[in-house]
DNA sequence: GAAATACTTGACCATATGGTCAACAATTAT
DNA sequence: ATAATTGTTGACCATATGGTCAAGTATTTC
């Protein structure tokens, strides 16, 4: 028996299923889970709505694979930080990192925060503990730069939360941006807000803000 | 003709209202507007289905007359704030008032937030120019302080959002920062969490932090 | 070239859900 | 008291939507 296609899947296939999982990304951002009909995303496909259920069974097995698809966006250099780099180098780098997601995935945001606004009910368990241990471990990092008095705020966890909360806000809230800015944010506003965010998060926590960054 | 019920309606209708609106409040921040079910919003208010009709004639009327009361909390002391008063103290008071909102109505803030995701489609244009008409204003006495050397950002836009971002984050995320830390936030939790924003953003526009929010 | 596998698609079904209706009960106005 | 208004509720309907099926076509495998 020679080599055949694992798992069963020709090239249409593949192709069709990538297709897809984009149309279903831009609809499930843009309605939620339940406000996404099958057959608009199969609309936005230009496949019929019975193509979309015979790559994906069920509803919920698209969505599952959309998600998994955007969790893979959710790493980053901050992952192999330790105490002895350079917080403020380390948390521009992320900042801007977070901030390139906001801007080139706008959707994959969004989804994420529809999932969590919702209580998670999709976030599988082992996603969930792996997202534990990873902020456990950076809030160690942190810690150890507040304990070394390299960084000042009162606490870790807040500290983080409020980094992630500004960078996922210009994704999420883009929308209601767009419309008190006047016009949506291009490449340069976001590289205006992506400094103004650093230096705001850097300066807040007693920290200069590298050279490459102003 | 004497003094009659004006709107008529009595009291168990006023009664009633104020009880379903509360249940659907709930459903709307839990589910969005298409994953809610009416059927459950008056399990929740106990009252049968079409009890819940009877008041608002449609899903849609209902689901307006909860955005109607939500919008009310999006008023502060911010909002009558000039260039002549201390930046600090004012950004403090701000900040600790949508905070507040964040502790005590999580699902306002949280329908909010899926509205905007959604790009604001029950949002009426006259809400949309109000909004727009107070960011304004607000955004010129950012503008005069920064201008006035009183405060230091890049941008005042951005600040302002950034301030947002992390207020709202603790309504919207609560799922997950109840998962991450362990347990929910109470009521000591968000006065550290506001200490700490407060802090953040102060210094992070080279202003020291009033006493009374230390 | 023929068997197996992968893909396409219109017709159809079961169910959930927003909404109507009519008949009745409670309350209020005069 | 009685008429008008307001509130209550079960039965019912129309429709939308997730999902199945079967009958086919295209492609790959040997």
């Amino acid at each position: 028996m020679r080599q055949q296609n694992i798992n069963k899947q020709g090239r249409v296939g593949t192709q069709n299923k990538q297709l897809i999982l984009a149309a279903a990304e831009q609809e499930f951002a843009q309605n939620g889970y339940k406000g996404t009909r099958i057959q608009q995303v199969a609309d936005r496909a230009k496949l019929p709505k019975t193509n979309v259920l015979y790559y994906f069974k069920t509803k919920e097995g698209l969505y599952l694979a959309v998600l998994e698809e955007i969790l893979g966006l959710w790493n980053s250099a901050f992952d192999h930080a330790t105490e002895d780099d350079d917080p403020a180098e380390v948390l521009a780098h992320y900042i801007s990192e977070k901030m390139e997601v906001s801007y080139t995935k706008p959707e994959a945001s969004k989804i994420f925060a529809l999932e969590i606004i919702n209580g998670a009910p999709n976030l599988t368990g082992f996603f969930k503990e792996q997202h534990i241990k990873w902020m456990q471990g950076r809030i160690d990092v942190i810690q150890s730069w507040i304990d070394s008095g390299k960084l000042s705020t009162n606490n870790a966890y807040y500290f983080l939360f409020n980094i992630w909360a500004c960078c996922q806000h210009y994704a999420d809230f883009s929308a209601q941006i767009s419309h008190l800015r006047g016009s949506a944010m291009d490449r340069t506003d976001f590289n205006d807000a992506t400094k103004s965010l650093i230096k705001l998060i850097l300066n807040g926590g007693g920290l200069d803000v590298p050279k490459q960054y102003r």
